[in-house]
RNA sequence: GGGCGUAUAGCUCAGUUGGUUAGAGCACCUGCUUUACAAGCAGGGAGUCGGCGGUUCGAGUCCGUCUACGCCCA
């Protein structure tokens, strides 16, 4: 007995036009990947999903590393663990702030009050109207519902195995009061904390910078050289690129060994123009090959001048403001007539228009030596931002992560050590930015759209703030915004005045949330039931430019929280290249949509390419490997209809797979199977797909070509019988294997003769083929001896139809006996009349002598 | 300047712990209308494994070094 084949469902020409409508929506409509919560954490497979900015575009990087997940998840499902496998959407940060901004003609004045009726003109006006943050961050809930539309349809057309009834916004309550929460309580333990400090600052955007979101940038300079009058009445040169910057000297260092201004340490010079004395002092870093040597230390020019502040312990004397401009007051620290005049010149102006006042006030002072010599140098920017970085003093929140506690970076390294990473070598970038971090980590913006700081503070009697005693809310009231929301104990009409309070202005680092999406996607604090079911997670994929930031920042919350790593294993995907091996990216204008290419090849043939790129490996975009993907799927489609074809049918028992050849190819095949689990379990799904894409090709042009005659029942039942077995069950093992990369395809043919989704069936076990398995190393002797036999027709330039006059075999005895398994197959497939067999010391080849 | 990676056929890439004659697909060439598939099938040519040096009986594979390219960082 077995199951009758329903041929009836075999269509009569397969196609693979319109399978990703038709099963995306039986996917939907029957809960395929619905997660089941009853299951307990052994039985489950967690994978912490990088959300997406949708407010960017759709991105061909996008599919490929989305898909490798998938893969990963497919397998895990069909092994028989329940994923859980939810979407978040990125909509919390500057790009959907900007987006919001121009789309509804808006921008966020925190110090409104929430307006609850009201509604965005419909086109958007030449001033923007200023609106609350709660009335902003609704506004972009709004906008972004319609990008993750867009973003959902595209995965689901793609087929990612996500459970869509879990999706979480990065700025949604429950994120927002998951980030505060997780503040909330590093503030409790003293993870965080308020620091008073030199601060990179992006004056366009006016907010502070971390150091994971520095880039430098090559930019054009110049060195002018200017005098220092010394008391000895000569002048002390040095050269500078930010002159600028004089008003704000506190002192010039050269290195300590060298012997030109040995004899200056300890004396004082008075700077050019504004007259301020300041020391002359020796620092290791200063380099005595650099301009002439020397250099003036500023609040602040560089990182290196904040350096020299903190080890030397200098004096700040600020002279740039928040907005990127020259402070419009006169310091206290210039004095003099002159100096207070040569202020005034530069006061208001921007940086830019100081340098050329400073260096045209100097030349006419006669302190300026030779001409400006110019460079190119390497420059600081916020990633985001296009004006060079200023260095200003701000109050700002940090959060501990090593970068000025040994003990902690050191565990936070080891950390690194218990992650299993796909590949293994990216565990050394982690590593290595671990070990180089230098500060803590910067938390606080100067934005008004994020997840406020939840804290106000004390105003004094003068209306001063009270920082060193922020009070904080409850966590059962989170999330809360400061700049609407009442610290316990007083009322709205206190706000700002003395004796009352102050919302903390600043929102939290997009980091500070995105670090946390385990606690956010798993219920932390808010559904411990599932929290319990799903933490810590399986699976951290992600790419790999963003280990420093996101995976770090990840594995520091979860450390300072619940002393765990957040996942066991982070999967690490490379770049999408264009096909001159180029960075994609928006600005080089090489971006290519998925949109159109799943139109044109169709998710399983994208799926194939995705899924050909090594992990971690960058990947050229290459049509061509779609084309291929395209073709195997439709081969798998053809290939299957011949199967079911002649009455394939899954046989109850395997007992009548009784031909030798038969039991062959099964015991190849369940070599592929050992093979295929095996790379799965290692995360490389490119191997995976290699190995039973290797094995279906073999099995298409060899086997199947072999087995037709006996199949048709050229040689009575029995052999029939056997063959067709064989054939089903190598076919049903098969289209598992590829179920993970090739999901409509394979759920396609699935449904022609098997009953439920492939993707919830079982992943093919050696058990499953135990029973029929035979001696593999048959298979590709008999291949050898009917690639022969077809070469020599090929050579002759006849058709394979025509018929053999007589084959002789000849090789090792063993090798004659594992062809002379198939002698009979062989026969049929190369309309051999006489095939005989001849034993040789040599290799297996055969002698063809054609019919006529 | 530092870290990581890559370099194998015209192109895109495999190649597991070192082990016969280095593989696949695309492209190319020669053929074949073959009742699963012409979006197909059969066959074929094509590589000094980036350079140099070393370890070894044996190196595409391990070590050193140089070169080129990519990404990240300073």
């Amino acid at each position: 007995m077995s199951t009758p084949a329903p041929d009836s469902r075999v269509p009569e020409k397969p196609t693979i036009e319109g399978l990703e409508d038709r099963w995306a929506q039986a996917w939907a409509d029957n809960g395929t990947y619905h997660f089941d919560r009853s299951k307990t954490r052994e039985q489950i497979y967690s994978i912490d999903t990088p959300p997406p900015t949708v407010s960017g575009s759709l991105h061909v990087g996008h599919v490929f590393s989305y898909t490798h997940t998938d893969c990963i998840a497919r397998y895990q499902r069909m092994r028989g663990l329940e994923v859980f496998y939810p979407m978040g959407w990125d909509d919390n940060g500057l790009p959907t702030e900007r987006r919001v901004q121009n789309y509804f003609g808006v921008r966020c004045d925190p110090s409104l009050p929430y307006d609850s009726g009201f509604e965005p003109p419909a086109e958007p006006g030449k001033e923007q109207i200023p609106i609350s943050r709660r009335n902003f961050v609704e506004l972009c809930e709004r906008l972004t519902l319609e990008d993750e539309k867009v973003f959902e349809q595209l995965w689901r057309r793609l087929g990612l195995s996500v459970d869509w009834s879990r999706t979480y916004q990065t700025i949604d309550a429950g994120a927002r009061a998951t980030s505060q929460r997780a503040f909330l309580r590093n503030l409790a333990r003293g993870e965080a904390y308020q620091s008073e400090a030199p601060t990179l600052w992006d004056v366009t955007f006016r907010t502070a910078v971390a150091q994971a979101e520095l880039e430098d940038r090559e930019r054009p300079g110049a060195y002018h050289r200017i005098g220092f009058p010394a008391p000895a009445g000569n002048r002390i040169f040095i050269e500078t690129t930010r002159p600028e910057l004089l008003a704000a000297c506190v002192a010039l260092v050269a290195h300590p060994d060298d012997a030109r201004y040995q004899p200056l340490f300890g004396t004082t010079v008075r700077t050019p123009l504004f007259d301020v004395e300041v020391p002359v002092l020796a620092h290791r870093l200063a380099d005595p090959d650099k301009g002439s040597g020397i250099a003036m230390i500023c609040t602040f020019g560089d990182t290196t001048d904040v350096t020299w502040w903190r080890e030397l312990s200098l004096p700040t004397r600020p002279i740039i403001g928040w907005d990127g401009r020259i402070l419009p007051e006169t310091p206290e620290w210039i004095s003099g007539d002159a100096g207070r005049e040569a202020y005034s010149s530069i006061a208001g102006a921007t940086a830019h228009t100081a340098k050329e006042r400073m260096v045209s006030a100097l030349t006419d002072g006669g302190f300026v030596e030779g001409e400006p010599r110019t460079i190119m140098h390497p420059v600081k920017f916020f990633e985001k931002g296009d004006k060079p970085l200023e260095i200003v003093t701000t109050r700002q929140w940090y959060i501990r992560n090593g970068g000025r506690d040994t003990e902690l970076r050191d565990r936070l390294v080891a950390r690194g050590g218990e992650l299993q990473w796909h590949p293994p070598y990216m565990q050394t970038r982690y590593a290595t930015w671990v070990e180089g971090l230098n500060g803590d980590w910067l938390i606080s913006r100067q934005r008004f759209f994020g997840v406020p700081v939840p804290a106000w503070y004390r105003l004094d009697e003068h209306g001063q703030p009270v920082y060193d005693e922020p009070l904080v809310p409850n966590e059962d009231a989170l999330p809360i915004d400061p700049s609407t929301d009442v610290p316990a104990g007083y009322n709205e009409s206190q706000r700002g005045n003395p004796l009352g309070f102050m919302g903390d202005p600043d929102v939290m680092d997009t980091w500070a949330t995105s670090s946390l999406t385990p606690q956010i996607a798993g219920g932390w604090e808010s559904d411990d039931d599932l929290w319990s079911r799903v933490f810590p997670f399986d699976l951290r994929p992600q790419a790999h430019e963003i280990i420093r930031t996101w995976l770090f920042s990840s594995v520091v919350r979860a450390h300072l929280e619940d002393d765990v790593l957040p996942w066991k294993h982070a999967a690490i995907s490379g770049w999408i290249l264009d096909p001159d091996r180029k960075k994609m990216a928006k600005s080089k204008g090489n971006v290519v949509t998925p949109v159109d290419l799943l139109e044109e090849h169709g998710s399983d043939a994208l799926r194939y390419w995705a899924a050909s790129g090594r992990p971690g490996t960058d990947t050229a975009f290459d049509v061509g490997q779609m084309k291929v993907g395209r073709r195997l799927a439709i081969k798998l489609l053809n290939a299957s209809k011949f199967v079911l074809g002649i009455g394939a049918a899954f046989p109850d028992d395997l007992s009548v797979i009784t031909d030798p050849f038969d039991r062959a190819m099964l015991a190849s095949l369940a070599a592929t199977v050992a093979d295929v689990t095996a790379a799965f379990d290692d995360y490389n799904y490119a191997r995976a797909l290699e190995l039973a894409e290797s094995f279906f090709w073999s099995f298409c042009d060899d086997h199947v070509e072999l087995v037709k005659d006996r199949a048709y029942g050229g040689r009575g039942t029995e052999p029939a019988e056997s063959a067709k077995a064989a054939l089903a069950v190598a076919l049903s093992v098969q289209l598992r294997l590829f179920a993970p990369v090739l999901p409509f395809v394979t759920e396609e043919v699935w449904s022609w003769w098997r009953e439920g989704s492939i993707h919830r069936s079982e992943w093919p076990t050696l058990a499953e083929l135990g029973s029929a398995t035979g001696d593999s190393s048959v298979v590709a002797d008999v291949a050898n001896v009917l690639s022969g036999i077809r070469k020599a027709k090929s050579e002759a330039k006849v058709s394979m139809r025509v018929d053999v006059a007589s084959a002789v075999v000849s090789g090792s005895a063993a090798a004659l006996a594992r062809v002379q398994v198939a002698t009979g197959d062989l026969a049929a497939a190369g309309r051999v009349a006489e095939l005989t067999f001849v034993t040789s010391d040599g290799p297996l080849s055969v002698e063809v002598t054609l019919a006529g």
